[in-house]
DNA sequence: CTTTTAATGTAATATCGTAACAGTTTAACT
DNA sequence: AGTTAAACTGTTACGATATTACATTAAAAG
């Protein structure tokens, strides 16, 4: 029997407002680094605050031409340190196939994610479904292969793509 | 009910020969080139006997540098052209997650792939589940997500890793 | 207030991948 | 066969992505 739960999604839409989950992520973020003794930093709080702003992926080098506080060019590794920090925090996600990152739709959830990556709008939505995580884990292990990180990214087109022709 | 269909997954053992793989895929090769009226050139030979020969996934410029015959330094994009083309043939699958490339050990059947990748030996395995394809499907469907590409790429220890501490 | 740990600044460099274009080979068609 | 069109190759240059190394500064812990 098929059980019941909603599947839970994100696809950012159209009309979609930024604002909201850049305040979110941000509360978010310094109260996990409140819990973890953590230090949430200006270039942490920055990179964040870019990411959360765009629901396209953004490559390093997009981010880091937002950084420009103060006229100054900052260097590449500058936002990799950013950005290793919040993936390990799990603020941050990043796209493989894109050599890109997005923000985390579903922080403090304890979830598994897949990426749903639209190719002709470019948004990136996240899909928290335990269906495909479970089914992976079990195919991995009765193949003989003990999971610790699963990276699944779908590459298709959207609703409102669909939709519009 | 659970199927009772094999689970079909290639690990590569250790003492795993590869030259028959080598082989098989060459053949393999030049039959699909000759039914699709593709040419195998000496260069799409050389990277896919390259690539079959190892089971850690090899990098491009780690193919390029086994590519010198006659002396010969080749450019890489040399390298990318005919990767592209046995991409794009089946027989050489891209790892995202690693900016690496492993052939296919599945050629010809009509599969679906998902890649076991060892962190400890980095060998790595090709799982064909259709049941995690399906399931991936199923729900990116249910999210409203057309699909049309689908990458899973699954990080761990295999079986023999695990055995030898 | 000093020790130690974490974060930053800066420069250099490694790694991965593509664009552009001229020249050559192969296949297809009179 | 000779001509044309398409595919493949050679070569140069460059763009994009990511890391190493090390000196300096700031913060937390004792």
């Amino acid at each position: 029997m098929e059980d019941m739960e909603a599947l839970p999604v994100r696809f950012p839409s159209r009309k979609h407002n930024h604002s909201s989950c850049v305040n979110k992520l941000l509360g978010d973020a310094e109260e996990e680094c409140r819990r973890q003794k953590l230090r949430f930093t200006e270039h942490r709080r920055k990179v964040l605050e870019i990411i959360a702003s765009s629901h396209k992926p953004l490559g390093a080098y997009d981010i880091l031409e937002q950084m420009n506080f103060s006229g100054r060019r900052q260097a590449p590794v500058v936002a990799y340190r950013a950005l290793d920090f919040l993936i390990n925090l799990g603020l941050v996600h990043r796209l493989n196939s894109l050599n890109a990152f997005v923000a985390c739709m579903a922080v403090g959830e304890d979830h598994t994610a897949q990426f749903l990556i639209c190719r002709q709008c470019k948004n990136v939505g996240e899909l928290n479904s335990n269906k495909v995580s479970e089914r992976i884990e079990k195919d991995a292990v009765e193949a003989g292969f003990q999971v610790d990180q699963q990276l699944v990214e779908i590459i298709g087109i959207c609703y409102e793509c669909a939709e519009s022709g």
